[in-house]
RNA sequence: UGGGGUGUAGCCAAGCGGUAAGGCACGGGACUUUGACUCCCGCAUCCCAGGUUCGAUUCCUGGCACCCCAGCCA
């Protein structure tokens, strides 16, 4: 049987209008462009795996550069903190990119690239009298600061010469120091009422070995220093980031108007993506993996693009589902809904059906040759010939789900129950007339049915309505399997971001693991990573990680709607 | 209590002074060899109060609510 490939896939999709594109649009219209090319970036900082919020920016970032002439996105690792920063988070970024659909082309930066050249900056600030070297503790500068509501106080070091510095300067980066002996800070105003400004330290001592640049600096520069610079020296225009760095952004621009850059980058901010009965922050996501509360990273249940991959979502969902959330500063929360929405939508046309069961209970069909096998011919899907079709082969004794049998059924119960007549999907029609319990418990362990003989495919031979339809599996040509059955990581729709409380807050059922599936014997040997509906129950993917030809093991991506189920549910 | 933001349906979100797009969710119906898919139908006067205007969700004034900021994290 065919497999969906999910290795790669070009992001076509054309993104819709937001207010940032207007900005851009206004921009250009007001010719602000020097090269008159838009230029975008994506800057991850490799301390973890990327998740959907990253996603938003990366549509964003590299939609903009695919929609608009002679655009560019830069994918720049922003690598400034080599004590949290792993060079195997980059490897794992690279790829989600890319499954995302987006290519950097030879665009991969690194802020590490330009440590040169922020070390130049930073000189440069030091002989304007626009940074000193501050010699104060971190308890101390911490302290003298001042709150939101008091003007903090002027460090002791302020007006130290700049000769002083400079010399200081050089030493901290020759290594001379301990950590935190000395900081570089940036002169502004210790009174000012946005707190970014209060002489915001630009470079601090550290002594870690850099994945790339390995032992040469003892000093690291900070966010708001580097992400400044690093655009300017890639001549990014607009630099998108989310709203809690809006109040930095006077910090940004007084970083380029101080370093007479010409033509500086314009920082934009959009509001980050909140998913209903997720959390979303790399810190507690990261608090899950470490504390165990899942798997790892791509763990199934991860909104991390690792995670949805491996959970079987195809990339054209989550491009679709950015598309579709739009782009605005308003605080939000997305329905986990409208996600799964997306995936289904994506799923519906590509993904070949097939039939299995998850919960099984044997049927045993009495007027039917206990040695016979039928082969019967299924269409891969019902609504695209072009998928093709297989082989179904249907013996005597065949499982069906435990759920489409009820002995005392509620009205308008299209399943099996006793004297009902159900199709057999693609076989037969039968009508169940007895059942089998376990003598000690009661519990039914197998019912019995007859056929008829003259509806082989399914067809009434006598255009009597039956409107039941019930998948089914073969119990000698099944092939048996482990599913985990997959729902929302958290009951709650906003979970409490308290990281104590996270492992409590987990969802019990958000993994169920059956081990005692039977497949359809198609379904052997399909490699890691194809997709199926599975009729009537949902999308799965063959896992990523622990998926053997023989030994099944699969993936609920994403029920199918179920209406009957929700009616009953309440 | 300082600064920066945001307020259009249950959740997203268009709208840019001319009389409330769309999607998801939800409800109803059609079709159906997946109770799937598909298709129809229904579903808001725009945080509040004043003002300007022939006309305000859009402009002005004043409130209210919520979010972010006091890392040598990003």
């Amino acid at each position: 049987m065919s497999a969906v490939d999910f290795t790669s896939s070009k992001a076509p999709d054309s993104a819709p209008s937001n207010f940032i594109r207007q900005e851009i649009d206004a921009d250009i219209a007001a010719g602000k462009l020097p090269q008159g090319a838009v230029i975008t970036r994506f800057p991850p900082e490799p301390n973890g795996y990327l998740h959907i919020g990253h996603a938003k920016s990366i549509c964003l970032n590299f939609g903009i550069a695919r929609d608009y002439p002679n655009a560019r996105c830069h994918l720049r690792f922003d690598d400034t903190n080599p004590s949290r920063e792993r060079a195997h988070f980059m490897e794992r970024i690279k790829e989600d990119v890319r499954w995302l659909g987006f290519d950097w082309g030879d665009r991969l930066r690194h802020a590490s690239d330009y440590f040169d050249d922020l070390y130049g900056y930073a000189k440069r600030l030091i002989e304007s009298g626009h940074a000193y070297v501050c010699s104060l503790s971190q308890e101390e500068i911490r302290s003298s600061r001042g709150t939101l509501t008091e003007a903090g106080r002027d460090s002791p070091w302020r007006d130290r010469p700049p000769e002083q510095s400079l010399d200081l300067f050089r030493r901290m980066c020759a290594g001379e120091f301990e950590e935190g002996a000395h900081v570089l800070r940036a002169k502004i105003d210790m009174a000012s009422p946005n707190i970014n400004l209060r002489d915001p330290v630009i470079y601090r001592i550290m002594h870690a070995p850099h994945p790339l640049t390995g032992r040469k600096w003892s000093v690291y520069p900070m966010y708001d220093f580097a992400q400044a610079l690093s655009d300017a020296i890639e001549r990014v225009t607009h630099s998108l980031c989310t709203l809690e760095f809006e109040d930095h952004r006077p910090l940004y621009d007084w970083f380029l108007r101080t370093l007479e850059i010409p033509s500086p980058p314009r920082q934009i901010e959009f509001s980050r993506l909140n998913l209903t009965h997720s959390v979303m922050s790399k810190r507690l996501l990261t608090h899950l993996v470490e504390q165990g509360h899942v798997s790892g990273w791509t763990d199934p249940r991860m909104p991390t693009i690792a995670g949805m991959r491996r959970r079987g979502f195809p990339p054209e969902a989550l491009r679709d589902f950015c598309a579709r959330i739009g782009m605005t500063k308003k605080d939000n929360i997305v329905e986990l809904e409208l996600l799964e929405n997306c995936v289904r939508e994506a799923c519906e046309p590509i993904a070949p059906r097939a039939m299995a069961v998850l919960r099984p209970l044997r049927l045993v069909i009495e007027n039917f040759p206990p040695d016979r096998r039928e082969d019967l011919v299924a269409p891969n899907h019902p609504n695209d010939p072009s998928l093709g079709t297989r082989e179904l082969p249907f013996t005597r004794e065949v499982f069906i789900e435990r759920d489409d049998f009820m002995e005392d059924p509620p009205a308008k119960f299209h399943r099996f129950a006793p004297g009902k007549e159900v199709r057999l999907r693609y076989a037969w029609l039968v009508t169940c007339t007895d059942v089998v319990r376990d003598p000690k418990t009661g519990e039914v362990v197998e019912i019995r049915g007859i056929h008829d003989p003259d509806s082989r495919g399914g067809n009434s031979p006598d255009g009597r309505k039956v409107r039941g339809t019930v998948h089914w599996v073969s119990a000698r040509f099944g092939v048996p399997a482990r599913v985990r059955l997959y729902d929302r990581l958290f009951h709650e729709a906003a979970p409490s971001p308290d990281p104590q409380a996270l492992g409590g807050q987990i969802n019990p059922a958000s993994l169920e693991e059956i081990d005692d599936c039977i497949l359809e014997p198609s379904l052997a040997r399909v490699p890691p990573g194809a997709l199926f509906q599975f009729e009537r129950s949902g999308y799965f993917v063959a896992d990523s990680e622990d998926h053997a030809p023989d030994s099944p093991v699969f993936n609920r991506t994403v029920s199918l709607r179920d209406t009957w189920g929700r009616k009953r549910g309440r």
